[in-house]
DNA sequence: AGAGGCCATGTCAGTCACTGTCATCGACCG
DNA sequence: CGGTCGATGACAGTGACTGACATGGCCTCT
């Protein structure tokens, strides 16, 4: 019989997310999440360093696995390719059985300015660690940059329909429409409505 | 004789950027802003809602020049060619003379994880004006939301480029210079180091 | 000119996010 | 069995931010 129950962080993150769902982000207190995970204030802020990022625990297992992802893919694939092929096998690696658990996570953050502001830099890190990996493999720094940053864009776009979309279509389906839409912009084709 | 001085959220604001850039954004606290101004912390908090805001008071004011910037334009003009037009008139109105306030600013935001996030959200903010003019110039939902991404990651990697420069060049130069390079990168061209 | 309201600011008390410090106590190690 | 370690608790403290109320020049209306 141990003193405390297991898996403390994970009692945090399921009784936060809990709460932030019911009361909202801001009614919330550090204490109340600590409370029902049957932990203190103070215990609840040594796992995490404030009160958004027990939202974010897994973001930096993602940015990893996006690193990886990218790192291994042929350099002569060119930079854009490479990118597309990195975010489609991640997406199926990471999002295809996760859609409703993604919904609910998404309207949590994008009923708080302050999540929002922390998912905001967390995809900011994550661009620049994937422009690190570019010019590691050789693309211009530049080049690297502007691949990544166009990247984030067709996952944020991709992401957005596919959480607000019914489960149909993958998010690899998503995000292979919103690159082909990136670039036919890009090109200077953007699409008209209808 | 009036009772108080006058000017109080540019005093604010001038005491704020030299307090941040001399002790550092987290060793600021919001008393001292308010003291070296000449008012008390509560006033300070009437004027901005957080010790972040105070950096970022023209923000909206840019963004409006943006968005009406672009409403502008030609609908004849296809999406991108709208926004780099954008991007460009916004840059030669805006940032001409400000090339050493600019690199100051940037410093400060650079050094606080804190300022970064409410930057980050700024631009974001701006992301989505910008998107929804497009719509309403006619273009497609998504190629909007990505032509705004494109345009604001233009504008990221160009503005980073021209303040780490040494102000030979505008920041309009460095807009197109990215733009092409988006433009490359996206047709599968992306240029490689030396 | 005088009355009255307006509005930017001051004052003060309170909540909550977050931190430093020290105590506790089961587990594990030798 | 004694000692160390590691996760947690207890508690006091700082600083961001808010709500409520007071103050006193200034403007308007008469």
């Amino acid at each position: 019989m141990s003193r405390w129950q297991p898996n403390a962080r994970g009692r945090l993150e399921q009784a936060a997310l809990d709460l932030y769902s019911e009361r909202g982000f801001e009614q919330t207190t550090a204490a109340q999440i600590a409370e029902r995970a049957g932990l203190t204030e103070r215990t609840f802020f040594r796992h995490y360093a404030d009160k958004r990022e027990v939202l974010f625990g897994g973001a930096h297992l993602l940015q990893e696995l996006f690193v990886n992802t990218l790192a291994d893919i042929p350099e002569s694939a060119a930079p854009i390719d490479a990118m597309a092929s990195t975010l489609e096998t991640v997406a199926d690696a990471v999002f295809l059985e996760r859609h409703e658990h993604s919904r609910q996570r998404q309207a949590v953050i994008a009923a708080s300015a302050e999540l929002r502001e922390r998912e905001l830099i967390k995809l900011a890190s994550l661009s620049a660690a994937l422009a690190a990996t570019l010019r590691r493999r050789g693309v211009d720094d530049q080049a690297a940059s502007l691949t990544a940053e166009a990247g984030i864009a067709v996952f944020k776009v991709g992401f957005e329909g596919w959480v607000g979309g019914n489960g149909e279509h993958t998010l690899a389906d998503f995000l292979r429409e919103s690159l082909e839409e990136l670039k036919a912009v890009a090109a200077g084709a953007g699409r008209r409505k209808n």
